[in-house]
DNA sequence: AGCCTCGGGTTTTACGTATAACTTGAAGCG
DNA sequence: CGCTTCAAGTTATACGTAAAACCCGAGGCT
């Protein structure tokens, strides 16, 4: 019927050649016991390490032994299929290519490794519209899953699963999440305030991002909050996509504005105050003489760029092993108390006191 | 014996809720098979798309439909057990935070899904030492590997596997590998070096990295060639870590020394590019009035500073996929051809006319 | 003595799938 | 007709592991 016979269609033939070359079969628990001189029961029993008076000393050792001289390496589909858990967890973020998430996924994979549990991505679409079912790209059971709010449209299909979520920089009383961790950012926006403020900085522009998730919302409330606080103070608000291009066209366009004229500039993200810095550059503006300008995470292109930049630190890989390990709580059954990391800014080049 | 009774050591306990809470027990190739009134056999070759010639359509589109509303899953676990594979393969690189490996990570994602692998990935150790087994991380048995040259020494463990390689990045000729991909880097340095000459450039300092892998001796060897065609063509190298920390320190080092004054600096990344700027502003020298600078990579980087640097781009997403495709290919049983993908000078901000 | 406990194992079974080997009824055919 | 061929299934088995259920001999207790 079709054309293009010479395509193997058959998944059952596919790959013969896979477990050919493979140094010999691999030993199995079998082997190990015959080597042993015991049953497959007990070499299994002492892997598992619930051996403790059910079997001797001696044949633990005789079995571990021979284990270790086989080279033994449990099948790890055998014992999933037996357990019926599949010791992976999807992590759910929107790119990698976005230092932050790339940091986040360090952590978790440096605890997953602890746990002896393995870390597929899915990478959410970068619009919107209806994600493909991230259990189908997982092509894999799940025993949970981690996923920022930056993805949280990509979740819809999760809900269903009924399996332990544990969501990064979300609302921590959020529907659905076994457990929440995020870095402190209300106190981040905060603290931002506060150094400006406190270099005389009354006229604000927050350059915020344009998408409307709880972590961004949560900014703009503290830092309207905290400005507040002070009397005679102007804040003007401008969103724009976070990139470097996007920062820039949003600032030129905000100060082009007749009326309110900002001395300091706040941003929801480091890419957006690379483009601000530009921007004001390009009018000939002086930074941080004439306007200062703070970024949020702290990038690495925080530190490339010059001047550069004040901005907030976000405990990225902190909040990926955070994460983690709640998730490993809840899959032991606890649940764990929603967790806030501590932030913290850095002053460094874009910032000064605000001209007189 | 030890201390610490309340943390539970044994595995086949933990978590016993993580399957209680799954909405109801998954559907089985056996349920479906009743649903339909035929055989749990039956059922299997339908789904394996084997049953040309050896089910009806009738009883095939009956196996469909029942399998639809019973939301059916082939269990992942019982069939790799079955077929002895895992549709899972490993890679290798140093370290997500570099946007560039973030960047093949997302290509070998993509085609991986295509084919139904699922990808897990080993940080290879920041410094050299020896590496701790890939196979132990991955916590999974494999099907192939992939891996970057700038973790080679991570693959020690990987050679005794007899596991199917395919080298991303790295030397065509590799010994023990089954396949290699890599950007045409050789072409970008000459594309570099030809846009400098082209501009009057005659003295040049080499800004390239410390460490000694396939791809930046080959960059070295490409710059040195295409240089010495042109006579009067003088040329420093600078060797430092790929930061821009450590590009701004090396290069304030080269050109505070006598003699040598370079009309432009070639980078082996945008990283020490981005710091080379920060240098030549600090000396008070203009880029690209007084010096022109290049970079490599086109990381985001490239365009969040100012001037844009003018940089050599690298197909990072077709190098994954390309490598990807490869490795299943060789899963296959094919043997692709090692494969050199092609780049692009891209000239913005930082490069001019030398000064006469 | 009779009964129970308990340490130290073994036997057996189930997990869900893929497929080799077998069955069966009908059609083809010289 | 008697033989093969073929479509369309079914039955049976194996993959490697974990653990429930069983077994057995030696003490301990009343």
């Amino acid at each position: 019927m079709t054309s293009g016979e010479e395509t193997p269609q058959r998944p059952g033939e596919r790959w013969p050649t896979a477990r050919g070359p493979r140094a010999g079969a691999r030993a199995t628990s079998r082997d190990v016991a015959r080597a042993a001189g015991v049953s497959q029961a007990t070499v299994s029993l002492v892997m598992g390490e619930k051996w403790r008076g059910r079997v001797s000393e001696r044949t633990a050792e005789a079995v571990r032994s021979a284990a270790r001289s086989l080279g033994y390496r449990p099948n790890l589909a055998a014992r999933d299929l037996r357990l019926g858990r599949t010791r992976t967890v999807l992590l759910v973020v929107p790119a990698l290519t976005n230092e932050f998430f790339a940091r986040v996924h360090t952590g978790v994979v440096r605890v997953a490794r602890e746990h002896g549990l393995g870390v597929v991505l899915y990478l959410s679409p970068e619009g919107t519209g209806p994600a493909p079912d991230p259990f189908a790209s997982a092509s894999a059971t799940l025993d949970g899953v981690l996923a920022s709010s930056m993805a949280a449209e990509a979740l819809g299909a999760l809900r269903g699963g009924g399996l332990p979520l544990v969501m990064l920089d979300s609302d921590p009383g959020r529907e659905g999440a076994s457990a929440t961790v995020n870095p402190d950012i209300a106190d981040g926006m905060r603290q931002v305030a506060g150094h400006l403020l406190g270099l005389g900085h009354r006229r604000f522009l927050h350059l915020a991002s344009d998408i409307d998730t709880w972590t961004f919302r949560v900014r703009a409330r503290a830092l309207a909050d905290a400005l507040c606080a002070t009397s005679g103070v102007t804040v003007r608000t401008e969103r724009a996509p976070l990139t470097v291009a996007d920062g820039l066209r949003a600032t030129e366009k905000a100060l082009a504005e007749p009326g309110h004229r900002p001395t300091a500039i706040i941003c929801d993200d480091d890419v957006l105050a690379a483009g601000a810095c530009k921007a004001a550059r390009r009018l000939g503006l002086h930074v941080p003489a004439d306007l200062s300008v703070t970024g949020f995470t702290d990038l690495a292109l925080a530190t490339a760029v010059e001047p550069e930049l004040t901005t907030v630190q976000l405990p990225a890989e902190a909040v990926g092993e955070a994460g983690m390990r709640a998730l490993v709580a809840v899959l032991d059954g606890r649940t764990p108390a929603p967790e806030a990391l501590p932030v913290r800014l850095v002053t460094r080049g874009t910032t000064a006191h605000a001209r007189t």
